[in-house]
DNA sequence: CCAAAAGTGTTCCTCTTACACCCATGA
DNA sequence: TCATGGGTGTAAGAGGAACACTTTTGG
């Protein structure tokens, strides 16, 4: 910064939230539906403006996220995505939106709480759909924010954080066939990440889902890194 | 967003440049030597304030560019990096910093144009030495720029980027071995870095440097990503 | 000829892929 | 008992690491 002329120009600053969830077979982000202009009825990404006073951007985000969903950001991954800042984004006027990207596991119910008028989780397929329009540029940031998870499931144990607690190693296949939209080889899954030191920890546990063997069950351990990484073909 | 109470909080939008290059065998960032508080004769990096009216966050970086250093965004790869919003970040108020990255060859010559009173290159080494102190969290933010650009050594093209229009493997491998501050086989990365379709076109010129047998001269080809990565150890 | 840097060939090893096979449960 | 999913073994191939060796220049 070469500061200098110290005025105010007419810009506010935003944060909003892609939350995004593996649930009935399907990689589904929060959304709520607007209740006021602009883009009354259409939908939006849970968010809000910055508080100038009291709150740095990551504690802004995690405010939006507790107020408008009821989660919790110290239960889930929230990282910030990126600044959206072009001119005609907002016809209000100047906003520049900080965007954060969260991961979580099922949700327990969108629990319309807060300020959002109705919440809802959609999945990310029918909402990137070209016939299909959002508030804002609401929609390039959902796409940003499901790039960032497919690419993210490649080189950490993200994947993790899309399941409950207790785990098997099928649920966790299952979120790397959802998000990537790929089938994987159960077998060779089932090698490569048991043997990425301290990525799971075996509780002992077994559970039958359907039919067939006990699958051992499985919590978050406490490597964060992929090493050697899980590449998509 | 979820809209309502629409007013406008005191908060101003900068965008600030970390502008990498490699220059006499170590990783080197632009810096001005700020001249009027805060942070006086203190080191920051190049930047200003977001015009509210006419560009948005992209435009913004690239005339910020042009108006310190006089480089053209056209010539040199530039993309955001993360954006910082700390509360006691900026003690004239709460500034909150869309932060950029460009990675350029060996620059012509800092040409301390336009607002900057004195732009001066520095070993990012240099800067991130616990003993030396920043304007602002520029600190941070030089680390965080490094760290970006040792990563997209790794699964990008980027490091052509810092090399002259016409360029040996050699010379790349010494980018690669600066950024990354590790030497790596010349034999294995020569046989790697042309097996990758696209990276590198050959001009079919030659140069000798200092002794031995004449290498083939390149130019940056279409490709933009690196498959398969070229790892760190 | 010799030093020095460019570039090729070769071997070993790790990791991926594809798939055969065995294991443990419910119906 | 069989169907179903969990989990292991294994062989072929791709890519990485280490390094011997050849090529082409300047002095």
């Amino acid at each position: 910064m070469t500061d200098d002329d110290w005025t105010i120009p007419e810009i506010t600053v935003a944060v909003d939230l892609a939350i995004l969830t593996v649930k009935a077979g399907s990689l589904q982000i929060m959304l709520v539906k607007r209740g006021i202009p602009p883009f009354e009825d259409e939908l939006a990404l849970p968010g809000g403006f910055l508080e100038s006073t009291a709150e740095d951007l990551d504690s802004a985000a995690a405010r939006e996220l507790t107020e408008e969903t009821g989660l919790r950001a110290e239960d889930l991954h929230l990282e910030q995505l990126k600044t959206y800042g072009g001119l005609g984004r907002d016809p209000r006027g100047r906003v520049v939106s900080v965007c954060y990207v969260a991961f979580t596991p099922n949700l327990p119910a969108p629990a319309a709480g807060g300020d959002a008028r109705e919440v809802i989780l959609t999945p990310v397929d029918d909402v990137l759909r070209p016939q299909v329009t959002m508030a804002f540029d609401h929609k390039e940031i959902v796409a940003d924010a499901v790039e960032r998870a497919r690419n993210k499931l490649e080189y950490t144990t993200l994947g993790a954080t899309f399941c409950a607690p207790e785990f098997t190693i099928t649920d966790l296949r299952q979120v790397y066939e959802i998000v990537w939209g790929e089938r994987l080889d159960p077998r060779n899954f089932h090698r490569k990440i048991t043997s990425v030191p301290g990525f799971l920890t075996p509780t002992g546990g077994r559970v039958t889902r359907q039919a067939g063997r006990p699958a051992a069950l499985y919590r978050r351990g406490p490597a964060t890194i992929l090493h050697p990484a899980m590449l998509r073909t």
